[in-house]
DNA sequence: TTGTAAGCGTTATCAC
DNA sequence: GTGATAACGCTTACAA
């Protein structure tokens, strides 16, 4: 019961399969196969030419997905990240794509929003789609039913062969490409502290999101270590936006007397930049902001942002080449990456008090 | 020559199969398929919940792939950027992803970095994945070659099937969500002449991008339709960058007398800005500033810029709107969107001369 | 309403 | 070095 075996060597405009061009060489699928997939199986340099030719002629592509039956390897890749519009996420995935491309892998984006249903959707939708492995790119959610749901998920997954990369805080286990929160927050509140600041504030981010929780960890711990008078009156906070960042300026302001203020990201520095230029209140001069994450805006903000730089790009890059080697079963550690502290425009140097 | 019919029920780790599902439930592997694919097919209600209850137990997730293979449809569509890091991609690709989520659809995403090659690769690569769609978000390059060898691509492309969708100005035809840049640019030079305007200059954007070349058009046509009085000397070009538009505009700067320029994009403007500031000349006092798009940094730039307001995710949208549509063999129009100018401080009033 | 079996386009196993 | 042919996991005639 063949199906068109007349048609085969149609030169047409259809898609062609294996058989057509074994039938245009004149030898069998599998030969056809074996010179198209490169596989090591021994074929006579005449036939692989004449293979070749055919397919060339044809404009064949195998099918991959017919390929990813069989090798149970579909050669694609799924990154979930919180806002695909956010410059954070889309250096991470340029990064990723620049470091599986040439291995020909493909990248399926999603964007959770933050929203624990959408993650798990999404994340059960590559499962369907066979990803040979999923990078979460943002920290994981603090949800209770979408911890456990998600951890059972995933060891489906990985027990099943799958590789997981996280490019973040994470309750999964993976390859991990880290850049350490908590010490970078530290290192510029000690940044602060050197540039002779001592009553400093901090804009925290909302308590449901992991990376907020470890920011915040890193201010009140460098607080400590440099016996810095910091209660709770000197820490507001907000959205990881620069609306909340203005917001919880806004109530810093209400609240103590500070020389600097450092927010745990760059959105809600600028924020915070935007409500003080409104209360007429001068940055550096009558007080300093620092921001962290350096983002596109940073740099451009009412008042250039002294900031330190995540290496996003780097991050990505190095989570593909994890993933790669993962995927070829070598094992690797997790690779640490450093920021760097941004020196702009709105941190003063003054004359430490006390 | 069965593999492990033992193992039907096993509820392990491994990833179960439609005829684990039908194992458990006591019922053909065709019968699960219909339950599991919402086939139309008759099943009863009891039999339904005897698969049902199976597919939960054992966690089943269908194959995608396994099914692309046989309904010719894999749910998935490429998208192409020019560099998913730039948020005006990023809104596009968040919403189309929004846009296709309901319908199940995943979403591939490349950036070709403006490379022709890389461009050509990525296409191929998404036809091997048997993508029911594509969407080209970005303008298409204009090298001879190239554009010789996309066509034949998405004639082959579309003649199997396959739906191509434009989000700009490009050499494909498919479905289409169109931002009228020639009109933008000139409806830009026209709000500059309605703010006593009439010496005006346009940094535009490299030659070899079609959306350089339309906006150009949209500003020398406005030029023209209001009798302003610009030559070749007011207008200069760089990269669509800050570092470009900075350029850009000292080359303007050491050749004519302006009141007002216009930049291709507000990236540019910016660009632009900067330069003007570190020269010392007051914007907009000495010298208007607008730009086009409306990116996150417009808003937050050394002056807050005026511009056009490209509605990025709903062009997003709309496009995933048009691809379900023509995926479904329905027929629909292009849909047009339209801009609105965001008036911020980068503009002055002046007192018309001449 | 259910089941049997062919077939989607590949690769892999086994003969020759 | 080459070729049949059985998978991969699913859908879909066609039968019963």
């Amino acid at each position: 019961m063949t199906r068109d075996t007349d048609s085969a060597v149609k030169k047409g405009t259809e898609s062609h399969s294996l058989r057509h061009v074994a039938e245009l060489a004149g030898v069998s699928v599998a030969t056809a196969s074996r010179v198209m997939s490169g596989s090591s199986h021994p074929v006579s340099e005449q036939t692989r030419e004449k293979v070749l030719e055919a397919a060339n002629q044809l404009s064949f592509q195998p099918n991959r997905l017919a390929r990813a039956l069989v090798t149970a390897r579909s050669h694609t890749v799924g990154v979930l990240v919180h806002d695909i519009s956010d410059p954070y996420f889309g250096e991470i995935v340029k990064g990723l794509e620049d470091g599986i491309h040439a291995e020909d892998y493909r990248l399926f984006v999603a964007s959770s929003e933050r929203d624990p249903q959408k993650e798990l959707d999404y994340v059960r939708a590559f499962f369907a789609h066979q990803v040979d492995a999923i990078v979460f790119a943002a920290s994981s959610l603090t949800d209770a039913a979408y911890a456990e749901t998600l951890e059972a998920m995933a060891k489906r997954f990985t027990d099943g062969g799958g590789v997981i990369v996280v490019l973040s805080d994470h309750l999964l286990r993976g390859a991990k490409v880290w850049f350490d929160n908590k010490r970078a927050v530290s290192e510029m509140v000690r940044y602060l502290h050197r540039r002779g600041h001592r009553r400093i504030g901090y804009l925290t981010g909302p308590s449901d999101l992991e990376v907020s929780l470890v920011r915040l960890a890193g201010f009140t711990a460098a607080a400590e270590e440099l016996g810095l008078d910091v209660g709770p009156e000197n820490i507001a906070n907000g959205h990881f936006t620069a609306v909340g960042g203005g917001e919880a300026m806004g109530e810093l302001l209400d609240r103590v007397d500070l020389t600097a203020v450092l927010a745990a990201n760059d959105l809600m520095a600028i924020g915070a930049l935007r409500r003080l230029h409104s209360a007429g209140i001068g940055v550096p001069d009558e007080l300093s902001v620092a921001g962290l994450d350096d983002i596109p805006i940073a740099e451009y903000g009412p008042v250039p942002l002294t900031t330190m730089r995540v290496p996003t790009y780097q991050i990505g890059l190095e989570g593909a080449s994890l993933l790669l080697k993962a995927l070829r079963k070598e094992d690797a550690d997790d690779v640490h990456v450093t920021g760097e502290i941004v020196e702009r425009d709105s941190v003063a140097t003054i004359e430490p008090e006390q």
